[in-house]
DNA sequence: CTGTTTGATCTTTTCGAAATTATCGGTATC
DNA sequence: GATACCGATAATTTCGAAAAGATCAAACAG
């Protein structure tokens, strides 16, 4: 039997989907932001019907909140938000990060290596505000992973990546407001040689500060920046 | 400003979604099995998109799975998926429990007891063999709830849901062999009480302990039915 | 002057047909 | 005899128009 056919590839709503997941994490599509159906059609050129299927599938990933039937709108980033999903994310990836360094082996070790290679290099080649170049944070993204890729839970691992995704956009602002990010070049190191050194207590309480730390940041410098809930309501679908 | 119109209750997309994710975790649609269109728009009386709709929702909450372009499958049953589940919700419950025992009030504290008394009742008006009702299904997901709603994290909370709704399709299993189901009822009893009486890790245990027994019992007395990864991925649409 | 209703306009939601893509069986070729 | 190719069939995926619903402002009543 000729088993061999291409899968294929994308589905046009898989590729308008991921699209707009990179869109809203990086905040073209501004949090609290009505998404109405037109601009965003001509936007991705695509019809109703695809685009519909891509904002439902958001919905679930909790990066759009679908409102009975008045549309959806990109889900808002607030304070309480902000520090809930903190808590989470730090007991996901202690968790996580202590699985990976009991079960990792050499491939897991060279995976993380690697990806920390490329972020450096990246690093040196954007210079000063790197952490501003979206292909930089796709690299942070994937050093991230890495260090917990082999914790042997899918299940983990997908909650992991959607937490990763939503936080993306807090730290987006972080890097707005007074970025120490120097310090957070040191702690990537700091974080992958305690992992590497198998130290699973040190790995997961670094791990922690990394993240508690920008967050921080941002209750500290852009915390006034969230009136209660639902910041920056203004502005609709930016165009570029 | 009249601020008091209703907001509408249901688009039909969201309707067939809730009923379909019903449909799944209750097993009327066989884990593993295919998904086609025809059959689904007479079943639930809607057209191609709306159904697109409600599935592309659940494939992003893990109850059904995208085959590229070759449409749609029940998210398959495993073995490996049943424990890496369960290890993933003991981390969750026993967090949300221990958080929700440190934040709980008096609401919180009769919402416990009141369902678990609608629990109660409910198995007393059923009978033996209460636990295959959907009724009581529903009610014993309230009391599961309830123990950890509380915990103030709406994040902790959706995911544990999730979790909670994907291990249904297991606990369904559980039941058809041999079921001790005089036990949990003890089980959730002395749950209760440990929670009532504000003991975090007493509490804590026995939730782990009443996740772990139920998986035991499937793994013991179905883990045959599992080969490999993708178990019964015979037959299609279930018509009842 | 305040608050409610009504109707026009705009948005979202649903629908079923058209286009695209996979699947299956038959035929030819090595 | 087995494998690869090709055409017919059946499925999924996409589309844009039609229906249903929400929003806003003006007109009206209290």
């Amino acid at each position: 039997m000729t088993d061999g056919r291409k899968p294929s590839g994308e589905t046009r709503a898989g590729d308008v989907l991921q699209r707009m997941r990179l869109d809203i994490i990086s905040c073209v599509l501004k949090p609290g932001s009505k998404l109405r159906f037109e601009p965003l059609k001509d936007m991705y050129a695509v019809s109703f019907s695809t685009l519909r299927e891509a904002l439902s599938r958001l919905v679930a990933e909790g990066l759009v909140i679908a409102e009975g039937q008045r549309g959806f709108i990109v889900a808002p980033l607030s304070l309480a938000d902000l520090i809930d999903l903190t808590d989470v994310r730090v007991l996901i990836e202690r968790e996580a990060l202590r699985l990976a360094i009991e079960k990792g082996d050499d491939r897991w070790e060279a995976e993380i290596i690697g990806t920390y290679h490329r972020m450096d290099r990246l690093q040196s080649r954007l210079g000063h505000e790197y952490y501003l170049s979206e292909d930089w944070s796709k690299v942070h993204g994937e050093f991230h992973y890495a260090l917990v890729s082999a914790c042997g839970s899918p299940n983990l691992l997908e909650i992991r990546q959607k937490l990763f995704e939503r936080a993306h956009r807090y730290r987006r602002m972080s890097s707005q407001f007074r970025p120490k990010w120097r310090e957070k070049d040191v702690e990537h190191r700091t974080i992958m040689e305690a992992v590497l050194a198998r130290d699973p207590k040190r790995s997961s309480d670094l791990i922690e500060r990394h993240i508690r730390e920008t967050t921080e940041n941002v209750v500290e410098h852009a915390g006034h920046l969230f009136s209660g809930g639902i910041p920056r309501a203004g502005a609709d679908v930016a165009a570029e």
